[in-house]
DNA sequence: CAAGTAGATGGAAACGGTTCCATAACAACC
DNA sequence: GGTTGTTATGGAACCGTTTCCATCTACTTG
C-alpha cells in the first residue's frame, strides 16, 4: 500500500492524501473523509523510511544506555520514552556495553538515522568534548553532571553526587562509624564516581579524618561481581572497617553477599550503604540504607531540557535535582547499640533534606522513598 | 555528505561508488581505492533511510521486550543483539510495558519499518494467532513455548517450564516439604505461568498430594511488589505452609522480603525457591535455590532459528532447551534439620539433570550455574 | 463587473540510496 | 579484421513520502 494507490482509489491526488495524513488544514472535509475511508479500509501505514528520508529524518530522539543490567537507568529510560512519545517524537533506544565507546555509537546513529537529539544514560564523556560537538545535535547527559565541560550542545541532569556522598558519610559518622571502606567506580571513566569519592573525603575532612586511598578505597565495575570482589579486597586491606559505602546499590548487594560468604553479617558485623535507590534496595535483606535518585524527576526534567534545546533552540543547561535518603536496615548504630536499626526516625539526622535543594534553585524536595506495606 | 558528492569528488559515477560501498566485485582496484579514499576522508556514512527505502527496508530484525525491569530478558536481549549484528543485520529493540499489547506494537513496527523478522521476548500471544500470521514475517517467541499454537510463521525457544516446575517441586518434596505455597503469574496472560502451575500439580499428583488452587496458589505480576503481596496473602490463607515456590526470582525476592517484614526468616521458618536463575539470585541473601534458564543458549538457538526462517525460508520450529538447577541457601531440609542448607552435594537429588534433556533431543546438558569465589 | 483573495487540488521535484541497462574498452578467437 | 565475451563504468529510473508551485473555483470587494 502506497500513497499513490490511496490517491488513485480515493480519486484524489497524492498531495491531498499526504495533506490528510499530516493534518494539513487546507483540505476539504469531503476530501478528508474520502481519503480516510480508503486508508482505514486497507489499514494503510505510511512507510517510515520514505517519510524520514524526505524529512531529512530529523524526527526522532535517540537514547543510548550504558549497560543492560542497570535497573536505575532502565527505569529512567522507561519514563523518558513515554514522555518523548507523548511529545510526538519517535524514540530510538540503543544499549551499549559498559566497556564500549558510546560516542562511537552516537556517531554511527547520528550519521545513519539523523536524530534530532541524543540522550546518554550513564555515559562517560570526559575528553570527548569535540566529538560531542561534532554530532551537531542537542545532547543530554543523564545521571552525570557536565557543567564543568562547557560543551555548547551538551546539557546534563543529575543529582549532586558529591553532596549526596557527603550526606551519606555524615550519616555513617553520626552512627558512630569511623573506619569506612569505600567501593567506588573507576573515577577515570565517570565523573560521578570521582564526585562520590570526593564527597566522602569532604565529610572526612570536616571531622578531621583522613581517607587512605590505598587501603580504604577499592575501584570496581558497577556490577554485583564488582561489588563482591571489591568487598573481599577491602576486608583484606582494611580489617578494622566497620562500614562500607558502595557507589551503587548493585555494588552494595554484591558486597553484602561477600560479607556473608566470609562469615560476617550485615549490619551486625559490618554496615553497608548504597547509592541509587533502585526498587530492589527496598526488598533486599537487609533493606539498604541508600541515596535515592528519583527516576521520574530525572526523566521529566531531562526530557524538558532536551526538547527545549531541540524545539526552541535553547542554550544547553545543567540541572541538579534533589536526592533522597532512604534509611534501611543495613547500617548499624554504634552509638546506641541497642537499636537494631529497623526503627527509623529515632535520630532524624537528615541534613540531606536541607542540603539537597541548595544549589539547584528548585522548589522540588525529594521525599525519602520508603517501602510501605 | 551524499553518494553524489563522493562520486563527484572521486571522479567516478554514483553507480561505482555504490558498488564500492556494497562490495560488488565488478569494480577495478583503482576505482575502489580512489572512492574509499574520499569516503574515509569525509568519514561518510550512508543514509539508512534512503538505503532502506530502496531496499524495501527489509534489512533489520526487530526485538520486542515485555517489561524493562526483567533482567533475564535484558540478558537474552544483549546476547541476541550481538549475534544479530554479527550476522550482518540491523537490530531494533523496543520495550513495551508489561500491561500493553505487544502485537499492536509489532503491527506498527512491521508497517513502518518493515523488518525481516520479529522476536518477542516474554510475550503473551494466546488468542492472537491470526494477527501474528498477518505480520507476514518470521516471528520468534523467546522464553515462551508456542508449539501448541500452530501458527505457520511463529517459532519458539524456551525451557520446558512444566518439567522444570515439576523438578523443583520434586526437590522441595525430597527436602521434606508437603505444604507448598505457589506464587504464579497470571495463567491467562502467559502460557509459562500456566505450565509452571501444572508442573507443580504433576509432582503433587505423583505423591498423592492435592494442590488447593484457592488457598495454595496466588497470582501476581512478575515483580518484587507482586511477589511481596502474594506472599502476604499466602501467609494468611495457608498458614501451615513450609515452603513457597515462586514463578520467578524477582517474585521470590519480593516474597522473602514479605517474610522478614512479618518476622519470619528464610529458610529457617519458610523456604523459598525461584525460577529464572538471574545473576542476582546468586548474590541475594539467602542465595536462591532456583531453576536456571541459560540466556546465552536461549539467545543463540533463538537467533539461529529466526535467521534460518529468514534466510533459508525454513519452516517455523519449536525448540526446548535444557534448564539448569541452582541450589542456594533458601530451602531448608526438613528431613535432616542439622544441615543448614549451605553445604551442597550431601544428598544430590538432581533428577533435574537427567530429566531436562529428555524430550528436547539435545546433546546439550546444562550444568548447574553456581557462584564460585 | 472587474479584480483581487482565499481555499482546494493535482502533480512535479526532491530526499539519498541501489540496480539495471547501455556503452566503452580491451582481449581472445576464428 | 570482424565477432564475441568479459569487465568497468556512467547514468537513468525508481523506492514512498513531503512540499512547493501552478491552477482552478468561488467568494469578496470597490
Amino acid at each position: 500500500m502506497t500513497i499513490k494507490e490511496i490517491a488513485a482509489e480515493s480519486g484524489y491526488g497524492v498531495g491531498t492524501v499526504s495533506r490528510v495524513l499530516n493534518n494539513n488544514p487546507n483540505v476539504s472535509q469531503e476530501a478528508r473523509d474520502a481519503v480516510m475511508a480508503v486508508i482505514l479500509a486497507h489499514d494503510y501505514q505510511p512507510n517510515a523510511n520514505a517519510r524520514h528520508l524526505k524529512l531529512q529524518a530529523r524526527q526522532g530522539i535517540s537514547i543510548i544506555i550504558k549497560g543492560t543490567q542497570n535497573t536505575l537507568l532502565s527505569d529512567v529510560l522507561e519514563h523518558m520514552q513515554l514522555l518523548i512519545e507523548q511529545a510526538g517524537y519517535v524514540c530510538m533506544a540503543s544499549y551499549i556495553d559498559q566497556d564500549d565507546d558510546e560516542i562511537a555509537l552516537a556517531e554511527k546513529i547520528s550519521a545513519e538515522k539523523r536524530p534530532m537529539g541524543i540522550a546518554f544514560l550513564g555515559a562517560n564523556v570526559e575528553g570527548k568534548e569535540k566529538r560531542i560537538e561534532a554530532l551537531g545535535v542537542p545532547c543530554l547527559l543523564v545521571t552525570v553532571g557536565a557543567s564543568h565541560l562547557n560543551v555548547s550542545n551538551l546539557s546534563s541532569i543529575s543529582v549532586d553526587d558529591e553532596a549526596a556522598a557527603e550526606a551519606m558519610t555524615e550519616y555513617l559518622y553520626k552512627k558512630g562509624h569511623r573506619n569506612i571502606g569505600v567501593i567506588a567506580g573507576n573515577p577515570q571513566l565517570s565523573r560521578p564516581s570521582l564526585l562520590r569519592i570526593t564527597g566522602v573525603q569532604s565529610a572526612f575532612l570536616r571531622h578531621g579524618l583522613m581517607l587512605d586511598l590505598h587501603r580504604q578505597v577499592e575501584f570496581a565495575r558497577y556490577s554485583l561481581q564488582g561489588g563482591y570482589d571489591a568487598a573481599v579486597r577491602l576486608l583484606q586491606d582494611f580489617p578494622e572497617m566497620t562500614a562500607i559505602f558502595a557507589s551503587s546499590d548493585i555494588m552494595a548487594l554484591g558486597a553484602i553477599r561477600a560479607l556473608y560468604d566470609k562469615g560476617l553479617r550485615c549490619p551486625e558485623d559490618i554496615s553497608v550503604c548504597g547509592f541509587d535507590g533502585i526498587e530492589l534496595s527496598r526488598y533486599s535483606h537487609p533493606k539498604l540504607t541508600t541515596i535515592v535518585q528519583n527516576t521520574a524527576t530525572i526523566a521529566g526534567h531531562g526530557v524538558d531540557i532536551l526538547l527545549r534545546c531541540i524545539e526552541k533552540n535553547a542554550d544547553s543547561s545543567h540541572e541538579v535535582v534533589a536526592f533522597g535518603f532512604q534509611e534501611g536496615d543495613s547500617v548499624r548504630d554504634l552509638c546506641f547499640p541497642a537499636s537494631n536499626g529497623s526503627e527509623a526516625g529515632d535520630t532524624e539526622p537528615e541534613t540531606a533534606g536541607s542540603r539537597q535543594t541548595a544549589g539547584s534553585g528548585m522548589a522540588y524536595v525529594e521525599k525519602p522513598v520508603l517501602h510501605s506495606v
